[in-house]
DNA sequence: ACCCTCACG
DNA sequence: ACGTACGTGAGGGTC
């Protein structure tokens, strides 16, 4: 068999997959998602090819000979954005750690070394591969050497593989030709300009017919499309100049020695170590351990199954300031915990025997008056573990959030990585798959325990550098006396939970589907045929093909059948009132009326998960069920809140700021106008619409005031004309316009706003009256689009931020007023602005009193917090 | 797994 | 020219 070496495209790889793959960044904030892309095609190849020689080829930054014959070549060629530039000397690092053989040349591109190389190796009779993004080398195909192109779209890749014949079936010509054919059309990303008048379909057809450039002009006469014939008369020139463009150099005079590009093993120490360093975790499983070995940190971990040497533990860590700890826990039942007392002492106790989940956990109470336990997420703890208060706990989870609240998660894995030194840990995936934790105990023992080891060594671990982080940004305040007070107050929300009338909520989703099967049938009547109405393109082609009604907006994927633009339709055409009614009960009817049903447990309370560690902008937010995004603005969804009820011998207290993000703003700007706005007005829009639009108070129409609030709205979102010109269906430059009054009226809200971007700008991050900080990388990115959403983070977050620090002050302090004063009332859910406590009647005045008090004092602005509040038999009844 | 749509602040 | 309001979570469809 003969040999075979493998040729790759070392930029235009890298450009697919910087292109195709998310960008990853490490914790150093190096751009590194197209070199992670990169390497895992290469590898993938590698794999596949198997070849005896490899070689990558990458362009310098010189000019080639095409430059000297054709001035404008290099002309308007795009700059690589900068994400992508400094990845390429990283990409080249990474090849040299790995033993690759890299080839480039002065006067030449990657494209024509490849070509060189793939001519001589060819004339060797070797069997040559070529891996790149580029259609350009298929020129090169032959019998003995393939084109791999690979495609990258939706994070899957694809490769579509060439040999001289399938360049004839996919094209219609030779490889060769694939050089004329580009003369004639040209190729808007290599600058070649090709004639005009000649686009893909009309050059095909020429090459095919004539085989040519040169040959077709032989054959003038003969040319088909008029248009064509008298454009290749004149440009005759040009088309030979682009051919000698498009045409791949494959005879340089590159010294190249095949001793250097013998295949070897990549997988170096080197190429290891790099890879640690760019935390690419998913690929260092490539390595073998033997090689790169390092000591495990599992020779530290230790099994302890006998009741004595259980207790023993205990005794040991009580007597250190900080112990690690992950209780391994479902809500059935304990099946162990670790526990880790040092660096180097780390024990699972799984539950067996003497040692059963209740020794357990009272063990672990017993501990946190002393020794300060320390969790990956205390609040799940708290479920199993009984804990006062957090004198004596750390939260890494919480921690490692508030210092970077932009991670997708805080699993110790990650944690590691990020505060111990770039410590890359095997994940839970890696020990126990996709497991529950039930399954794990059954069947995973050893994985379960391993598993237990490495979240308690590292949440005992991470303490120190990140509570030392935390004092560093200023933001241990805001951990001590914001967040971790909040564990416990969540956990108490969590654990009590809101009652639910099951039987009525069953009885609301009925009356929904009789009108849904109504609207059903009514529907498919004037659609003339029954179609899947919850489908948006099935939707979408009965609208506005089969039924042809005007104004289908293109999305991505098809028309787009949200309700803003059905709503436009809706008067013309009946069947898309009937569609809004259905997806509005249809909304209804899944995601509350069954979605709540379905998750009413045994006490007949829905109890919702609150995460802490989920936005970026330090809101909290509610899962299983979601019960912060309940119906209250259509009537017919309200009605859902009678559901909603205190427990027998209760009521609800329902409080919620008055606009409370405005007044935040207000306050930060410190703006004269606005504050003193807030002093005298009861309505603030219509007192907005009276200053920017400069009519007396009471002579505000309806229309201004609508104005004026959306305006206030844009302005806490990040004011931009487009935004507001959708929202109130206004041309963009009548929306520039109000922006610009209101600007005018209050000078120093639009000089806040510029200064939160441009700090954003120098520091990298925003920050909230309480100091809690938000990156914001999008301020640096070169794209418009993400740079623009980054100054509307920048102006955003702040406001929103500060007012979730101040409702959270507010929720701590009523959770702990309530308890000092030994109240039977509690505090059951919170709405972004809005408190629900479920209040025992006898108790309802000095509830109202606290409520007022802790949510009024949270924060002193300079304008008042204002406070509305209701008392209910139900939820619907109490807002 | 990803898109669309829609519920809330 | 680009193609958007800020922050979330859930359900259904589609591939």
């Amino acid at each position: 068999m003969s040999e075979k070496i493998l040729l790759i495209d070392g930029h235009s790889i890298l450009n697919r997959a910087f292109y195709g793959l998310p960008d990853l960044t490490n914790t150093e904030g190096r751009h590194t998602g197209a070199v992670y892309g990169f390497l895992n095609i290469i590898f993938r190849i590698l794999e596949e090819e198997k070849p005896d020689y490899l070689t990558v080829a990458f362009d310098v930054h010189a000019p080639t000979f095409r430059h000297k014959i054709y001035d404008a070549y290099k002309g308007t060629r795009k700059e690589m954005p900068q994400e992508l530039r400094e990845q390429v000397p990283l990409i080249q690092e990474m090849l040299k750690a790995m033993g690759v053989c890299m080839v480039t040349m002065e006067g030449y591109e990657a494209d024509d070394l490849l070509g060189t190389l793939a001519r001589r190796s060819e004339a060797k009779g070797m069997d040559v591969t070529i891996l790149s993004g580029d259609r350009d080398l298929l020129q090169l195909a032959t019998e003995k050497v393939l084109i791999r192109l690979p495609k990258t779209s939706k994070g899957k890749t694809t490769i579509e593989d060439f040999h001289a014949q399938q360049v004839l079936e996919k094209y219609q010509v030779t490889p060769v030709q694939i050089i004329d054919l580009k003369a004639l059309m040209g190729d808007s990303s290599d600058n070649i300009p090709g004639i005009p008048g000649v686009g893909e379909k009309t050059a095909a057809k020429i090459i095919g017919e004539f085989g040519s450039v040169e040959n077709a002009y032989a054959h003038l006469e003969e040319i088909k499309p008029n248009k064509a014939r008298e454009s290749l008369r004149e440009n005759y020139d040009l088309a030979k100049l682009c051919k000698t463009l498009a045409t791949i150099n494959t005879d340089s005079p590159l010294e190249f020695s095949y001793e250097e590009a013998k295949r070897k093993d990549i997988f170096t120490k080197e190429a290891y170590e790099l890879c640690k360093q760019l935390e690419f975790k998913n690929l260092l499983g490539r390595f073998d351990t033997d090689a790169v070995a390092e000591k495990s940190m599992e020779e530290n971990f230790f099994v302890c199954r006998d009741f004595s040497g259980v207790e023993k533990i205990f005794e040991k860590a009580q007597k250190e300031e900080a112990a690690g700890i992950s209780l391994m826990a479902d809500k059935e039942q304990v099946y162990g915990a670790g526990i880790a007392l040092s660096e180097t002492e780390v024990y699972y106790i799984p539950v067996q025997g003497f040692v059963t989940g209740e020794y357990l956990t009272e063990k672990l109470e017993q501990l946190s008056c002393r020794t300060i336990l320390c969790g990956m997420d205390i609040k799940a703890v708290l479920k199993h573990v009984s804990i006062e208060d957090g004198s004596h706990v750390f939260d890494a989870g919480v921690g490692a959030y508030l210092l970077n609240p932009l991670k997708s998660s805080y699993t110790y894995d990650d944690v590691a990585k990020e505060y111990l030194g770039g410590l890359l840990l095997p994940a839970r995936e890696d020990l126990l798959g996709k497991a529950s934790l039930k399954k794990a105990w059954e069947e995973e023992a050893e994985g379960l325990g391993t598993f237990a080891c490495y979240e308690a060594y590292t949440a005992r671990q991470c303490r120190e550098p990140v509570l030392r982080q935390l004092l560093e940004t200023g933001m241990n305040q805001v951990y001590e006396e914001i967040e971790l007070p909040l564990v416990f107050t969540l956990d108490s929300m969590e654990k009590w939970g809101i009652r639910v009338k099951g039987e009525e909520l069953k009885e609301y989703g009925d009356k929904l589907m009789v009108r849904i099967q109504e609207l059903e049938q009514l529907i498919y009547q004037q659609a003339g045929e029954e179609f899947n109405i919850n489908s948006p393109k099935q939707l979408g082609v009965i609208l506005f093909e089969k039924m042809g009604i005007p104004g289908g907006k293109k999305t991505k994927t098809g028309y787009s059948t949200a309700a803003d633009i059905l709503e436009k339709l809706a008067p013309d055409h009946p069947i898309v009132k009937d569609i809004l009614e259905y997806r509005q009960l249809a909304k209804l009817k899944s995601t509350y009326a069954d979605g709540l049903s379905n998750v009413i447990e045994e006490d007949g309370r829905i109890h919702s998960t609150f995460n802490q560690t989920i936005t970026a902008t330090g809101r909290i937010s509610s899962t299983e069920p979601n019960l912060q995004n309940i119906p209250v603005r259509m009537e017919l969804g309200r009605l859902i809140r009678k559901v909603f009820v205190p427990e027998d011998g209760f009521v609800f207290l329902d409080a919620d700021y008055s606009q409370i993000e405005l007044r935040v703003l207000a306050h930060m700007s410190g703006d004269e106008k606005l504050i003193q706005a807030y002093k005298e007005a009861q309505d603030i829009h219509r007192l907005t619409a009276s200053q920017v639009f400069h009519v007396p108070f009471e002579e505000v129409t309806s229309l201004q005031r609508r104005n004026a609030k959306a305006v206030n709205f844009g302005i806490v979102y990040g004011i931009s004309s487009f935004g507001l010109s959708q929202d109130l269906s206004i041309t963009r430059k009548e929306a520039a316009a109000y922006i610009e009054k209101y600007f005018e009226t209050y000078p120093k809200i639009k000089s806040f706003l510029d200064s939160k971007v441009e700090e954003g700008k120098e520091k990298g991050y925003v920050e909230t009256m309480f100091g809690r900080r938000r990156p914001v990388p999008e301020l640096k990115s070169s794209n418009f689009m993400q740079r623009s959403f980054g100054e509307r983070v920048a102006m955003n977050s702040p406001i929103q931020g500060t007012a979730a620090d101040i409702i959270k002050i507010a929720m701590n302090r009523v959770y702990s007023r309530m308890k000092k004063e030994g109240l039977r009332s509690r505090l059951v859910l919170q709405v972004h602005d809005e408190l629900l406590i479920e209040t025992k009647k006898e108790e309802v005045a000095q509830v109202s009193k606290i409520l007022e008090e802790e949510m009024t004092g949270a924060a002193h602005l300079a304008v008042e917090l204002v406070v509305d509040m209701h008392e209910g038999s139900s939820w619907y009844e109490a807002k």
